[in-house]
DNA sequence: TAGTGTGAAGTCTTTCACAGCA
DNA sequence: TGCTGTGAAAGACTTCACACTA
């Protein structure tokens, strides 16, 4: 199981909960880590965890676990988040407000760069520190911005419309928070809100 | 595949993109949808998606499809969103402030009926027509507002804290928007919006 | 003909279980 | 002894492919 492999889906995202587990062990003072640490602090078997560590090509000690240092940094590359990016949120609603003053972009790298609305009475205005631009603007923004991540946070009907338009100018992902597929031909993350009450209510109702 | 047997996780994610689509394509004046007009707007195998709602008892017909109007009671009823449920907000903050505004969890039955926040300068304000009231008095809403599901939307500091004495009072289920899990013995769904991002940077430094 | 339902096959992911190392 | 790394087995999920049907 070497670190060309491509990594499954799944383990991406409990290597970022793993990232995240160990940043806050170091932040606490300790050294290293062992499976079966990560594991019962997140809910998986400590094989799982030895499995997903594999793909890093990160060697653990047998009898102590993981270096937390090199495990940090190594977690940090195949997240591709070893470096910063910049983002644009379009849409400075409710969701895009939450979003602009949401600490832990910035943390993790993810920089805020610029906002947009399509309401001209927003446009001007400051909101958490970043002025609100036209969305007509969007594409001067990202060439001129070197934007890599778009974060969509407009209204349904605008939703594919905005996609379609960030894709044309070269923008390498997005963030999707409306109720809707974007058919773009870049990745694309969505978060659901409803989605994610209704898998609840499921689990709420399951047996077990 | 009869209806009795346990929905696996990633179709019950599905079956939720499928309700949106067809309830969207009944709005539209459609009266069926064939497997593949679902497959192709949701970007999923046309098999996948008969495979799926075998899964719900619902029986299409050859050469026609699935008709809408039973489809989406089905799917609701699998979903378990058939009826209302209650849900209060913690934290009135900005992401406690974006769901509050968000008009489709109501259109799906998520009805927010009580907000609470630990900042004594907010409770007794109104916010989007919620009394933001104090977090002391979680129990008592809980029980006698029959509360179902409880959004986590406060610091992760207090996450934990905050999960456990919802558990302790009998909610049947979270939405956590704290970065951090919550040990608790009633359904979770965390929605971690750094970890959608590392995904993100992640799918797009994928090749393909 | 257009489209379902579903065994069987295939693929992907997780878990087991244990040799081996510090 | 405590813990890793990993073949092999198991399990979960998806896709194929085709008989069947309105």
């Amino acid at each position: 199981m070497s670190s060309r492999d491509s990594i499954p889906r799944p383990t991406v995202r409990r290597l970022s909960l793993y990232l995240r587990e160990a940043e806050s062990l170091l932040q606490a003072g300790h050294r290293t880590v062992s499976s079966s640490g990560l594991a019962t602090s997140l809910a998986v078997t400590d094989a799982q965890v030895r499995r997903d560590l594999g793909h890093l090509g990160q060697k653990g000690r047998a009898g102590i676990g993981y270096r937390l240092a090199p495990l940090i940094t190594r977690l940090r590359r195949a997240l591709a988040v070893d470096r910063s990016r910049n983002v644009l949120i379009v849409g400075a609603g409710r969701i895009g407000r939450a979003l602009m003053a949401y600490p832990r972009f910035d943390q993790r790298g993810f920089r805020i760069v610029a906002v947009v609305d399509a309401d001209t009475s927003l446009v001007g205005r400051a909101i958490d520190g970043h002025v609100v631009q036209s969305v007509d603007q969007i594409e001067t923004i990202v060439v001129d911005g070197d934007i890599e991540i778009g974060i969509v946070a407009v209204p349904e009907a605008d939703a594919r419309a905005v996609a379609q338009r960030l894709a044309a100018c070269g923008i390498s992902g997005l963030l999707n928070f409306a109720p809707c597929r974007l058919n773009v031909d870049v990745p694309v993350i969505d978060v659901d809100l409803s989605s994610s009450l209704e898998e609840l209510a499921w689990a709420m109702a399951e047996p077990g």
